[in-house]
DNA sequence: TCTTGACCTTCACGCAACGTCAACGTTTAT
DNA sequence: ATAAACGTTGACGTTGCGTGAAGGTCAAGA
């Protein structure tokens, strides 16, 4: 089947400008063009239609399904599969601001109270995706995939309590830490105390707690300058000081 | 709770700018600027701000927004009730888009085949939605509400089938209303099968069928242009004619 | 054959919703 | 008192098209 742009516009539910933007920036052309310049698709530009409004669903800009569909390496199925895991999760996301809604519903009718935070809730996750557009990449590279997945997973699935519990956790380290790191000593019962506590925040993104991972992460804290700029906003070396004091918490 | 700016930002998980940009566009002023010019915002922004991403979560346009968050009547419960209605309907199209991954998986396994009109199915509701935008508010005016509402719900829920059979029935009604046109009588066989596939086009939107609806519609026919336009697109006065067909069909 | 109308084409400007500098004042903490 | 962090207002850049304008193409009917 053949199709100029009008059909296949109106098949696919885009406007003609649409295809004819997506010719002019090399992301669909058309199969030939006839000898009066119009622009005919086939059915393999069906298909591939198909693929870029499915990820043009996920909000993903046209030059990265550029690189999406014409990387040489491209597997179809893979993609779709992919595809579907994050069609999926943008639903779990969905459910969570239902959730919202239904607690935002309560609140106005004075049934229950919301805190602020938790008004956000559900929007936080476009957070995690534009980290995840920023850092994702160096993380992937640093940490491995897996890692990174499961605490963002486990930071979208979070329920509210956790949530506060989780910044309180975070709040109560650093301060610990700023007390322990004035005493100097790593070894000492503040020091060990921090690490205790950095233990249960960790356990909040961590599947699973394992002595020798945390005293890697520990490691990893001072080799990445994200983090020691983050425990060191305060006072520097204090991310030198929290890994030593993990490294003999954990042994 | 007063917050300033990058406060209320990293609350929301939004930029400073689209707070500024926000206040610019008299969508979220701030509570009150201080001395410095500093933006300071307040518990009923921090409120307002979440309606603002509610909304926008929604594809609704900022000035769309504004209208309905400084709308006099804006009934805040009602409001949130209704957007809860949208996101359960978006997840419920999310699900459609779902079930096409996975029929899109097994296609290029090659475990079934797909029609080129089902590989677009999902995004389908994009199109339902731009109607709305266009013709939604001319059309909620002329047939009220629940109308318009029934008849995008069930296009929307439609299945697969069905889909096929309602274009399929589409083509006859255009098919014998042309042959029916062509006898010129309205009271004929021809133009009274017509008048009964239009019928059965038309339970496939309505969730009753009354004659007195059929028969409205028919005279609705003839005073929307768009649909005379559609109708008398191959013959002039096509419009009319199925109106009289239909009138004797229903009496 | 000529015209009409629905197609198609290529510019080219317009738009929303911010991102992203630049250039500069303010607050806070050490 | 000096830096670092945070605030301000322009003003131009970006993405993904919408929306003409100005004009070729093609099938069908007068």
């Amino acid at each position: 089947m053949e199709y100029t742009v009008q059909k296949l516009a109106s098949l696919a539910g885009v406007s003609t400008r649409t295809l004819r933007y997506y010719d002019e920036i090399g992301l669909l052309k058309p199969a030939r063009v006839n000898s009066s310049g119009y622009r005919i698709y086939g059915q393999a530009e069906v298909n591939r239609l198909q693929q870029i409004l499915f990820y043009r669903e996920l909000d993903i800009g046209l030059d990265k399904i550029k690189n999406i569909v014409t990387a040489p390496t491209f597997d179809e199925t893979k993609a779709l599969k992919e595809h579907m895991q994050e069609l999926i999760a943008k639903r779990e996301q969905l459910d969570v601001l239902i959730a919202n809604v239904e607690k935002s519903i309560a609140s106005t009718e004075g049934r229950i109270e919301m805190s602020d935070q938790e008004k956000f809730k559900g929007f936080k996750k476009k957070m995690v995706e534009e980290n995840e557009k920023k850092y994702g990449k160096e993380a992937r590279d640093l940490y491995g995939d897996d890692a990174v997945d499961q605490s963002n997973a486990k930071l979208m699935n979070m329920s509210q309590e956790d949530y506060e519990k989780v910044t309180n956790l975070e709040e109560e380290v650093k301060e610990t830490l700023a007390k322990a790191f004035a005493t100097g000593d790593p070894a000492g019962e503040l020091a060990q105390k921090a690490a205790d506590l950095h233990k249960q925040w960790l356990c909040f993104y961590w599947k699973e707690y394992s002595k020798e991972a945390h005293a890697g992460l520990a490691q990893m804290y001072v080799a990445d300058e994200r983090f020691t700029a983050y425990y060191d906003k305060e006072q520097p070396g204090t991310a030198e000081f929290l890994r030593d004091a993990i490294l003999i918490y954990t042994k």
